[in-house]
DNA sequence: GTCTATACTGTGATAGAC
DNA sequence: GTCTATCACAGTATAGAC
């Protein structure tokens, strides 16, 4: 029986590793990150990840497959319960909560999703997506509203990304007050509205 | 002198590589293309594109830089006249405009403008942009507003490079309704609005 | 478990034939 | 202008020492 600390050291090396890839894959993008630059950051040698993950692609499914059975659990639910009323717009906080505890992962598949087509674990957020949109949107969506999900997803993860904005100085905004907006923002994209195709 | 004949031959080639390679750079991204794929596409040599460009950031800089001239151009006529009134309405029409006719661009410095820091295009599309943030938020930009505009120019760009939706089927949105749409939302998203903040 | 050493492929870029 | 040949280097991945 292994001991406690040898599992513990495992996991604690592929924990780090999973971290450090996360940030290189949402940053610079899966294709341009390398294994030695994210065994550097991360200080192991290139030979420690590709003992622990299989390949660069098992490293990406480690890093963000986790993000997408959360995804698809949050997805399960609004389904089942989309129709009471006020459950849309709790799902909205539910989204919201899910991108901000997943920012960096959501940010990697939302934005390099079409790009990374074939491996596996894209595949699977690509669908997650998916029905996402087909549950978002109505069931013969216009392309307004095809418009109006795009800009919201894509919106949202360029926010996560970006440290929320393209302004030089200002390092950091407020975590609840980027949540309370973007909860605002994403109602008004998502929520069913009269009139609003005559503004 | 040269010959008309010669001159054109030059610039088509020119043309060709360019327009290549901002397809590949927007798709999956700069640092994951290779100038061989680039080549392939182009009917052309390895070689024969670094003739026409002297290193792969000279071919970005020709493919995003009259990109980032065109917006720099719109940016200058707004921060003139954006005190009168019914103008900042008329900006987002031209604005939709330009990121319909610079899509891939636009989604090449818009999504991998973090990434690429230190290139000198993408520094002045960057300023640029910031710039853009200025101009349209209020003076004194609350969180809120950040995040508004983030969401705008972040949907917008990735609207533009993913076939402006993420469902499987329908293989393409058409282009006036797009943009119909997308002046809906961006009107939404960027003009002074009442009595938002307590939806 | 983590490392060094190695194999092999592909990269951006240069030099020179035609 | 476009090509082939070549360069030095970085990429992923494997084998084996400790």
């Amino acid at each position: 029986m292994h001991t406690d600390s040898t599992v513990s050291a495992r996991a604690r090396a592929s924990d780090e590793l999973r971290e450090v890839a996360l940030e290189h894959f949402a940053t610079v993008g899966f294709g341009a990150s390398s294994l030695q630059q994210i065994a550097d950051q991360a200080g192991y040698s290139k030979s420690s990840v590709l003992y622990h993950f299989a390949s660069k692609e098992a490293l990406l499914e480690a890093a963000i497959g986790p993000s997408i059975d959360a995804l698809e659990d949050l997805l399960a639910d609004f389904i089942e319960f989309r129709r009471s009323p006020g459950e849309r717009s709790a799902f909205i906080e539910r989204f919201v909560d899910f991108l901000l505890a997943n920012r960096l992962a959501v940010h990697t598949f939302v934005v390099q999703g079409q790009s990374l087509r074939g491996i596996p674990v894209v595949e699977r957020a690509n669908a997650a997506i998916f029905r996402l949109a087909e549950a978002v949107c109505a069931d013969e969506a216009t392309t307004a509203e095809q418009v109006r999900f795009g800009v919201a997803l894509g919106g949202a993860a360029f926010i996560l990304a970006t440290g929320s904005t393209y302004r030089g100085d200002a390092p950091e905004l407020p975590d609840d007050e980027v949540r309370a907006a973007l909860v605002g923002v994403l109602s008004e994209l998502l929520l069913p509205a009269d009139g609003r195709s005559t503004r």
